[in-house]
DNA sequence: GATGAATGAGTCTTCATTCAT
DNA sequence: AATGAATGAAGACTCATTCAT
């Protein structure tokens, strides 16, 4: 049920699918689904938490590792990307309507859940600043703003031709680290 | 009247701002609204399409100049970069509500529009694989896709501490054709 | 103005034809029209006033004549065949308006004027039956009902293949007098 | 429900009535409406539909019974006159907003079935010419369109005083077929 | 658990009319 | 006379939610 409903708030966005139209994919009448969860930003709510906790999970085993900071910023990549695989629901219900999300009082963990993706990355670069890996001149803050969305960008969608969740992740970290030029 | 629209659609969504605030925003009754336009469709498809026609002659300015691939990029980064930064309603519509206006006819050119900046990227990156300006194992098309939403990102947010145009310009450049390390 | 907003009025009805319509077809603003009549409803108004009275003049002639029942009501066709043929507008209004106008005190005068053409025509249908000219089983009343939404045929509509004004009259006569058969 | 609406859109016209009045006469609310409805549209033409239907196969079934001309619409005029006494209120609708609903695609049978039952009693009438029955110097198409308003006139009306069906009915074949001259 | 009828607040839109300029 | 901006009441329709059965 939550899982249906996920596919047609990844298909249409949260705010556009109806209530009526979850139930109909389930096969029961829209008022039965109130059996089953208190309301609509209940369902929204269970999707979006499990996911932000996946990832955090595994932004904090990453940093746990204690590896320089390369290393700690290829296993975050490497891991989230096959998350958010899993989780292409939340993922799109996100960039459709963060804005709603964030505008209500229940979602507010999703605003904190950014923050710590964000102090992650600035902390991890200027670690590598630091230490003479990553260049003198890089500016953390606008470095992890221009990261920022690329992070989220669902590995392996269903069609054809697409690429894998490992591939995507490489050809990220490899344009992060290296550039495209020669 | 439009721009008072695209301030309230960037702030909360296109669907999510209804006609009578945009009304009350201008000071109006929400039927007086229609003595200017004929929808509210027709108030995000004139700040949409506006928004569209400069982006396309930006990065068609930038072909057309005929520079070598690594500086018709440049070009179209640093201008289009100026375009979004005078456009952030229509930006920030298109985040929120991307599903719904792709899904109307009357928007269709939106993905035209998204078509053609992504074959001048993929073609510029081809021409410079052959040419041996960028990396031979790049795939252009996943080199892309990671870079799309990077394009985006509208310089200099009206917050302090913000970054002006030239300089997200100027590091997305930098990232892009040299990544981080030293 | 008037005759414009009749036509308007005769081709998509008075309630479905905006003021705005009318403006537009007199090349002026919709506010403008209000310096030359009070309200939408006093057009309509002045279109269905004229009409009524020169038909309740045609039959007012045709009684005052003092000829036979058959001849009074030949008489009477052959008179406001041409009357419909000039005021098409006021009788299209009628058609698909009727309801809306008599549910108005204002048009009062409409249900009025009707009423006066079903008196003259049955007590003309009486008087025949009497004289032994015609069928001493008709009932009056129902026949004038029978009768009643034929002679709001307008004559000759502007479409080739069209019938006149004359045809139709005396093609009605002939139905009225002799019906069908040999 | 359907009953209901009939009534009102009889009384007042479909467009006059509003969805909010049908609601009110059902006793709930206007939204509620939309629970048994997909719109007002879908009201008028369930109506309508059947209406047609109905029409539509008493002329059928009197030109399938294969006898003269004169027979064949004496047996049209006698059942749909008690086809027209069962659907008022598609009548009524009809009579009032016919400009509307022909214009609206979703209505285009309303013209086709008009057009099947014109041809019916051109050819009937073109049948009893030839045959002898109907006098020569008649005009077909004239001479239906003069007939035409007389076909929808329904019978007994529920008025004290009121005739009946098979009344109308009669009073109008012997006008068709004899006139009102002795 | 499920039904299905109903709620009620809200959405976009229409249109005759007014009025300061 | 005309403009054009604005009014305000109304219209059809949507949808998350409730609740008796």
């Amino acid at each position: 049920m939550v899982r249906l409903a996920g596919q047609l708030f990844a298909q249409k966005g949260y705010r556009a699918t109806t209530v009526r139209e979850i139930a109909d994919a389930a096969g029961i009448l829209s008022g039965s689904l109130y059996h089953h969860f208190d309301s609509k930003e209940s369902i929204g709510d269970e999707i979006l938490a499990r996911f932000l906790d996946e990832i955090l999970a595994d932004y904090r085993a990453a940093v746990a590792s204690g590896g320089e900071p390369n290393q700690v910023l290829a296993q975050i990549v490497r891991t989230t990307s096959k998350t958010l695989a899993g989780n292409r629901a939340a993922l799109t219900m996100l960039q459709n309507d963060w804005h709603y999300f964030t505008s209500q009082p229940r979602f507010r963990y999703l605003r904190a859940a950014l923050r710590e993706v964000e102090r992650t990355w600035i902390s991890q670069l200027e670690r590598g600043i630091e230490a003479g890996a990553f260049r003198a001149d890089l500016d953390p803050a606008l470095t992890y703003r221009l990261l920022r969305d690329v992070l989220w960008i669902p590995a392996a969608r269903n069609r054809p031709g697409g690429y894998s969740a490992e591939q995507v992740a490489d050809a990220f970290l490899e344009l992060l680290f290296n550039g495209i030029s020669t």
